[in-house]
Order: C-alpha cells, then sequence, then structure tokens
DNA sequence: CTAGGGTTAG
C-alpha cells in the first residue's frame, strides 16, 4: 500500500448538508411490477413474440438470471425461436459471464439457422470475449461475410476488455482504413458513438497522448465529439496519460455532463491527489449538476478523503454511505476500509470489515494492506489466513500487502515463508514489489548484501523500488559503499528525485565523510534539484491545521514555539540531544539544530498536545519520511505527556506510545 | 419482441 502524499496546504473545512441529494434508492420496483401484472394478463406460452418480450424485459432489467430461466422454458415447451429471441438470451449469458449457456445458445442459433444474422452473431462475439473465450470471439468475427459497425465494436471492446487495448487500435485501423478506401462518406455513417466509446475506452488503456489525440480529431472529423458518453471517454482518456488539464477542458467544453461526467473528474483529480479540485468540482456537481450523486461519486471523495488523511470529512462520507444504502456494496465498504486505515484508523477499518456482508479479494487485501502500514504485521497475518480459510485466493496484490506488512513490522521468517510460497502453493510469480519487500525485509535485518544480491538475481526489470529500499536500509546500517552503488543506480533512474541526493549526503554525513557530503550538496545544485518544503497536517475539531517547517503562519505558532522550549528542558532530563544529522550539511551547525528544532511535525505534535483533550491520541500526518530527530523528540513526547500519537509519514504510520515506536526505530 | 459503450477500491 503506498501512504499517498497529502497535496491540500488549505484548510479543509467541509460540512456536509447534502442528504437530500441523492439517487433515490426505491425508485426500481416501479417496472418489476408492471412486468408482472403484463405477464399475468397477457402472457400466451404458446407464442414466441410473449417469451421474446419476457426475455428481453428481464434482460433489460437486470435480471439475466431469469431471463436465462425464461429461454429454457421457452426451448422445453418447444416453442421455435426467431430472430429477435437470441441476441437477447446469448446478452443474458455475457452478463452472467456463464460460457456453458452461452455455447448452448449459440447452438441453437446454429440450429435454426440464425448464425449469421447480425444481431445474434454480434451478441456472440461480445458474449465469448466477455466469458475471456477471445479467440472463439475472433473465429466468429472472421466468419462473418457483412460486418457491420456493431460487430467491429463487439470485437474491439472485446479486445479491451481483454487487456489488449493495443490490438482493438488495430482493429479499428483496420475497420477505418477499409472503410475510408471506398468513400470518405461511408465511414460517416458507418462509425456511431458507442464505436467511438470503445475506441476511446482503448485510447484510456493504452495511454499515449498522441494516439488519444488523433482519435479525439477523428471524433470530431466524425462528429461526435459532442456526445456525452464520448466526451466522458475522452476525458479519461487523457487522464490516462497524465494530461489532467486536457481532462478538465474535455471537462469545461461539455454542453451537458452526467453524473458520470461529475464523477470521471473527481475520480481523476482524486486519483492525481488533487484532492482539494475533487472536492471543488462535488461542490460545483451538488449545485448545478441537479445535485444528484450516487455510490461511485462518493467512493471517488473517499479516495480523496484517504490521500489528504482528512478523517472528519471522511467519516461524514461514510454516514452518507448508510444512509443511502450502500452500506452492503462491496466496493464502497473497500474504500471505507481504505480511507480509515489512511487516516490511522486501524480499528474503524477493521469495524467496517467486519460489517461486511460479503467480501471480495479486494477487500480482503485492503484490510491486510491497512494493518500492515500500521506496523502491526500480526493482526495483518491473522487476517490474512482467515482469507486463506474462507477460500478465497489471494493474488498479485494480496502477496504485496502480506510482504509489505511483515517489511513494516520486521518478520523476517514469515516474510520468507511466504515469498517461497507464492509461487510455489498459489502460482503467482513474484514481481518487482515482492522483490522490494524483500529487499526491505532482509536491510531492516541488516542483511545487506543479501539484499544487494537478490536484485543482482532478479529476473524482472530493475526499479526505482529496490534501490531505494536498499538505499533506506543502507543508512540506517551506515553501509557506505552499499549506499553508493544504490545512489548511482538511483541517479540513472530517476535523476531529478532529490530524495536519493539527500540519503546518500546523510549517509556520508554519518561516516563524517564531510566532503562527499559537499559533493552531493554541489551535484543537487547543478541539477538545479531542491529538497521540497516539508509539512504536517493535524485535524482538529473538523479544521486541518497545516505547519511548514519553521511555520510563522499559524496563529498560534508563538504559543507552540513556547510550549515546545518547555518540553526541550524536560527531554534533555531524560537525556536527549539533538540530532542534526538528518539535515542536508548546507547550513552551519547551530543554524541546522534551529531547523530541526522547528521541523513541522514538531509543531504539529505542540499544537496538538495544547488542544485536545488529555488523554486522547493525536493522528499527525507528513508529506516526507519522518526525520530522524523528530522521531526520538515524538517518542520522548509520547512519555512525558502520556499520550498516543500517530504519525503517518510518506512510507507509513508510526504509533508512538510510552516513549516507544512501533516501527521499531526502523523506517 | 433483437446486438456493441463511458466513471469506483489494493
Amino acid at each position: 500500500m503506498k501512504i499517498p502524499s497529502p497535496n491540500s496546504l488549505q484548510l479543509l473545512t467541509v460540512s456536509f448538508q447534502i442528504h437530500k441529494n441523492c439517487f433515490s434508492t426505491t425508485a426500481a420496483a416501479a417496472t418489476n411490477t408492471n412486468l408482472i401484472t403484463w405477464f399475468n394478463k397477457y402472457f400466451d406460452k404458446t407464442d414466441v413474440y410473449s417469451w421474446n418480450s419476457l426475455i428481453a424485459e428481464l434482460a433489460r432489467g437486470g435480471d439475466s438470471y431469469e431471463s436465462l430461466r425464461a429461454f429454457a422454458s421457452m426451448r422445453k415447451l418447444d416453442i421455435k425461436p426467431n430472430r429477435s429471441t437470441l441476441p437477447c438470451a446469448v446478452k443474458s449469458c455475457s452478463a452472467l459471464f456463464d460460457l456453458n449457456s452461452g455455447k448452448q445458445a449459440h447452438q441453437q442459433a446454429f440450429v435454426f439457422g440464425f448464425e449469421s444474422d447480425l444481431f445474434v452473431s454480434s451478441a456472440l462475439i461480445d458474449m465469448y470475449s466477455k466469458c475471456g473465450k477471445l479467440s472463439d470471439a475472433r473465429i466468429l468475427f472472421d466468419e462473418i461475410p457483412q460486418k457491420n459497425i456493431v460487430t467491429w465494436t463487439s470485437l474491439i471492446t472485446g479486445y479491451v476488455q481483454n487487456d489488449n487495448a493495443h490490438e482493438a487500435l488495430l482493429v479499428f485501423k483496420e475497420f477505418f482504413i477499409e472503410k475510408s478506401e471506398g468513400n470518405g462518406e461511408e465511414v460517416e455513417t458507418f462509425v456511431d458513438s458507442v464505436a467511438m466509446v470503445s475506441v476511446l475506452s482503448a485510447c484510456s488503456r493504452v495511454s499515449n497522448k498522441e494516439v488519444s489525440e488523433s482519435v479525439h480529431g477523428v471524433a470530431i472529423k466524425l462528429g461526435l465529439d459532442k456526445v456525452v458518453a464520448v466526451e466522458n471517454t475522452l476525458l479519461d482518456a487523457y487522464a490516462k496519460c497524465g494530461e489532467v488539464s486536457l481532462s478538465r477542458r474535455v471537462f469545461n467544453e461539455m454542453a451537458e455532463k452526467d453524473v458520470v461526467s461529475w464523477n470521471s473528474m473527481i475520480a481523476v483529480y482524486a486519483q492525481n491527489g488533487l484532492s482539494m479540485d475533487a472536492f471543488e468540482v462535488f461542490y460545483w456537481m451538488l449545485k448545478d449538476g441537479g445535485g444528484k450523486y450516487n455510490a461511485i461519486t462518493l467512493s471517488t471523495l473517499l479516495l480523496a478523503c484517504a490521500n489528504e488523511g482528512a478523517l472528519r470529512v471522511g467519516m461524514c462520507l461514510h454516514d452518507q454511505v448508510i444512509k443511502m444504502g450502500f452500506a452492503n456494496n462491496v466496493i464502497m465498504c473497500t474504500s471505507i476500509i481504505d480511507m480509515y486505515c489512511k487516516c490511522g484508523q486501524a480499528e474503524m477499518a477493521r469495524n467496517a470489515f467486519d460489517g461486511m456482508k460479503e467480501k471480495n479479494v479486494r477487500s480482503w487485501t485492503a484490510m491486510i494492506a491497512g494493518y500492515g502500514v500500521h506496523g502491526f504485521a500480526r493482526e495483518a497475518l491473522d487476517v490474512f489466513y482467515q482469507m486463506i480459510w474462507a477460500g478465497v485466493k489471494p493474488n498479485y496484490v494480496t502477496f504485496i500487502s502480506v510482504l509489505a506488512a511483515c517489511s513494516h513490522a520486521g518478520f523476517l521468517d514469515e516474510g520468507r515463508r511466504w515469498f517461497n510460497a507464492m509461487s510455489n502453493e498459489y502460482n503467482v510469480e513474484p514481481g518487482i514489489e515482492h522483490y522490494g519487500c524483500m529487499v526491505d525485509l532482509l536491510g531492516r535485518a541488516g542483511y545487506l548484501n543479501e539484499a544487494y544480491n537478490l536484485i543482482r538475481s532478479m529476473k524482472v526489470r530493475h526499479d526505482f523500488v529496490l534501490w531505494g529500499s536498499l538505499l533506506a536500509a543502507c543508512r540506517i546500517h551506515k553501509n557506505v559503499e552499499l549506499g553508493e552503488i544504490s545512489a548511482q543506480e538511483l541517479f540513472k533512474l530517476e535523476p531529478s528525485n532529490s530524495g536519493y541526493y539527500v540519503l546518500l549526503a546523510n549517509i556520508y554525513a554519518d561516516a563524517g565523510r564531510w566532503k562527499d557530503v559537499e559533493r552531493m550538496r554541489i551535484l543537487m545544485k547543478d541539477r538545479g534539484l531542491v529538497k521540497p518544503p516539508g509539512f504536517s497536517l493535524v485535524e482538529l475539531n473538523g479544521r486541518v491545521h497545516v505547519f511548514l517547517v519553521g511555520d510563522k503562519e499559524h496563529p498560534q505558532h508563538e504559543k507552540i514555539y513556547k510550549y515546545l522550549e518547555e518540553l526541550s528542558v524536560k527531554l534533555q532530563e531524560l537525556g536527549y540531544v539533538p540530532n542534526s544529522a538528518s539535515v542536508l550539511h548546507d547550513v552551519d551547525e547551530e543554524e541546522k539544530e534551529m531547523i530541526v528544532r522547528v521541523h513541522s511535525e514538531k509543531l504539529a505534535v505542540g499544537f496538538g498536545v495544547m488542544n485536545s483533550v488529555p488523554g486522547s491520541t493525536i493522528h499527525v500526518i507528513k508529506n516526507l519520511r519522518v526525520c530522524g530527530d523528530c522521531h526520538t523528540v515524538i517518542k520522548l513526547i509520547s512519555k512525558i505527556v502520556s499520550r498516543e500519537i500517530v504519525v503517518r509519514d510518506a512510507k507509513r504510520f508510526h504509533h508512538f506510545k510510552d516513549g516507544l515506536c512501533s516501527c521499531g526505530d526502523y523506517w
């Protein structure tokens, strides 16, 4: 689980008084009642049209299972299906991912001579590709002599949904060229908005700006660029290749926006860490969008809260989820678990998790990952064992979470065991992330050479995560030689990430190699790199307070400095000596000490202690990793003031209590 | 009485 970096330097003060603005969940019943009335009055079991209506109506209403049952009953009575019967029946098979019924329907189509009917064959192509049988879909497609746009679209969508967007685009290109060669007009009548959406969804997965732009051009030329669904997919396609501002432009230029448009824009912002923008669009949606939002809206907003660590808003959203009747929605609950974990509330996450009626792999994984970043490896592994006991098959991400949990707590033996078991017993091949966890785990335990050899022996390609983990381990275990090797790799992989230069500089500083420290400083300067400013957030009474290094903006800053001065006397009584090694040595000793003393996390903790009820837990969120000196100080503060202090940094959670930290001083 | 599409979680 990656810990997001909070982005909001503004105060996130959100009041949530919008309970009336939501989609009614009780409106659906009416259509079913109508169907039953109709059924009792007019249904003639000997009439194929009656059956068709029934099958079609059930399929439209989303009850594919009943639709298929109706088809089976009809066949039992020996009523011959006509050309309208089969497409609906096949569609229901696709919706249920029921390959066997699909094959039977295919057989029926063959028997009754509808195999080459375009409606039937399109539905069959869709059915085979949704059931993962893309090659069968392709065979069917190739056998159709006169294809129409729906046939082509079915195949294109098939490729997209089977993770081959590249091939999907090639199919579209083939179609486009074929049609353009005859005469240009034919293409215009041939491509419709559904096809356009399908092609654009392929673009969004390929995530290449030029490709998306050229398909956008095609859409404009064909006059399809003002169709809402096309615009929505286009918005997504631009976002997926990192062009958030182009997404916003598409969004702004839309004449009409539907709930998908709003949700997509909110999701784009939330996924890119622009949480405030996500909320701004949401408020705009409430005002101008008719105020109708749904489960997906809430799910994306929960992600924004998770990014910011905005617990209060997250709890309001949770409340709203319950009020709107989404509490049993698996995706929704998983978002809630994720939000609570990233807001430092592992217990609340666990409550939400235990209350779930049904869980899927992702829900289990979210809980395991959540416990992991908190350093609660025992709990994470217990959930993992329960998951296996429940018969849920762990996937690639589950094993990342399990190994990450082990690495955050230093569970070397269990980490090794699961690293081996994942491929041997569960058929999941380790990828870069799993290796990353193992490097972390070995590095933490001091097996630096073993970690180094593991990286060197890897079959998968190298990555900054691996060398980054090793570099961090070298810092802790003061290994200059391997630290230099790791840093060299990292400079090649990510030359503009200032963090690596700072880490290596700190390793040199610890070894007293000041010339090398100076060399790093000059190197950073030459490459125009600056250390991003650190800031910390504390949420208090629904307001988020932001502290920068040496902050003088916060209304209480003078009081906080005074309080920290008082604390520092007590700290020194406990034997604390300021350690400024975490500061890049570009300032003289005295100034360094000053900077360390006013690191944002110290200010945030001081503020939290001063302004909250004695005995209550303090939650702080930091955008960078917590510095060594602050870590020591916060440990001692937790003892002096008898408070539990929870700090989320860029990598994990630290639970400070009674002078100790849950990370075991390794992070 | 008939086919194909867009947004969400690790």
